[in-house]
DNA sequence: CCACTCTTCTCATAGGATGGAAAAGCTCTC
DNA sequence: GAGAGCTTTTCCATCCTATGAGAAGAGTGG
């Protein structure tokens, strides 16, 4: 019996019991689908005790899932409840309108809302199923250098603008940083009905976008990437603007559910 | 200053705080997409006070969001999770092979995991996109009364079975309710490495179903649907089994984590 | 066989979660 | 426009539950 003395627990730092456990699911990234108890703690910043109660707790909830070698991964609760949120049906009633666009343009199309401060592609069709896409679903594009995300950009609240045109980064030597030369951008954006970007998120590729608007305003932003080496993309804009106004209209009785950002200011 | 006397809060009635949280999570289903912080309170069966501070903890996580009318949704934060979690690799893999069994057949696909005591749809495809699709992915099927899920409760552990043939659920005059009777079809689905379903789940419907075996064993069930009045579903045997074998090889890099049900029986 | 890492479990403490109640909105009806 | 009935938000005293060091168990491999 070597169990002596209990010094006092040094306890409770100060984020609350619910805020630790959810940390734990952000632990998870494209790079790290499956993660083990002590990498879980690592990356979370929580003692590895308190983490094996958590995680015992996320399990039961069936949020995740241990793998046969013991280490954890996000559970198939997680996916269904996804189905559930704004991203799906939009998903859903566009999908056949992308991939008309697919066919019409021959180049790879995106389909992204916004997210905080960047855009988060909901889908992304490729002309062969096969060919590797980068970026697949579920990533974030920046908002100031990639066509889809100057379209969202252009009509989001001024704040946002601000906020993103403080300091923008830069991704390739064609990105546009100057704040100004940004600003007359979105202007013109708000103005044309289009976006375009060359070269200034990726090497090589362009792209054009055009906003989904919805019953309850722009909801997303469908864009058409392409090589540089691609014809011109202006024969892309006509098909573009018919598939974007498609999408809108079939958007009619979906859910109006513009989600906003975060419900509570303070603190 | 009306606040005179505080009588003791009656607290705590055992579940943790994490859970409660989780409950609310638990709110949302296909039927109810978006809640109020009464109804969530209701559903969730914890006080609204509670409820509300949680809410804002979930919001600021961003697995939840609040809309317009300030009733709150599924947060884009978990279907990005949920890109994550073990059915999107899987449907990802099995998808061209899906569309190729729709060509190939005329009928509905169906692809399912084993999840809990239910079937777990993970994709379905119909001939006609626009086709309303009773059962969307994220749906639960019946283990004992479906093509794929006798396959995947045929090549479940002992028990499961057990637990699933105590008292199978009666769907249609058609369904099979007799214990030992379903034993033996369970005997001659894994012997013939394919079961059917004649209108034992919805009437005027019957299906054929097969495992899909990836590097760490059955991991789905690949299953074809049609109405009765279909041609003979015999014809349906060979493209099925091309599939369910295409979608097993090409899982041969994707991970085999295979995720266990809960990892603490006790309690 | 020992050294090492990762996982599981225990338990005394105190700090945070709890929920009744009041207040602030909000929508109708009369 | 007062009032009823509803939902949402804030407050705060109590006390229950989360906390995390440590020890033991479970692998791993040199």
């Amino acid at each position: 019996m070597p169990r002596d003395h209990r010094p006092p627990v040094r306890t409770a730092p100060g984020r609350s019991a619910t805020s630790r456990a959810l940390s734990l699911l952000d632990a998870f990234d494209a790079g790290h689908p499956a993660l083990t108890l002590s990498q879980l703690a690592r990356r979370a910043g929580i003692p590895v005790a308190t983490a094996h109660r958590l995680l015992g707790e996320l399990c039961a909830a069936r949020l995740l899932a241990r793998r046969r070698d013991g280490s954890y991964e996000i559970g198939a609760r997680v996916w269904q409840l996804g189905l559930l949120a704004p991203p799906t049906s939009l998903r859903e009633a566009a999908l056949p309108h992308l991939q008309d666009l697919v066919v019409a343009t021959g180049h790879t199309v995106h389909l992204a809302v916004l997210e905080g401060r960047s855009a988060l592609v909901v889908e992304r069709l490729a002309r062969s199923r096969s060919q590797p896409t980068r970026h697949s679903p579920g990533a974030h594009l920046p908002l100031h250098c990639t066509a889809v995300g100057k379209v969202l950009l252009a009509h989001a609240p001024p704040e946002l603008q601000v906020e993103v045109l403080r300091a923008p980064a830069r991704y390739t030597p064609w990105t546009v940083t100057d704040p100004d030369a940004l600003r007359r951008q979105l202007a013109t954006i708000t103005a044309a009905g289009s976006a375009r970007s060359t070269q200034e998120h990726r090497p090589g590729v362009w792209s054009v976008a055009m906003p989904v608007t919805g019953p309850a305003g722009i909801v997303a932003a469908l864009g058409v990437l392409a090589p540089l080496t691609a014809p011109r993309l202006a024969s892309a804009l006509s098909p573009l603007a018919a598939a974007a106004g498609a999408i809108g209209a079939s958007l009619a009785d979906v859910d109006l559910g513009e989600a906003t950002e975060a419900p509570l200011p303070p603190e």
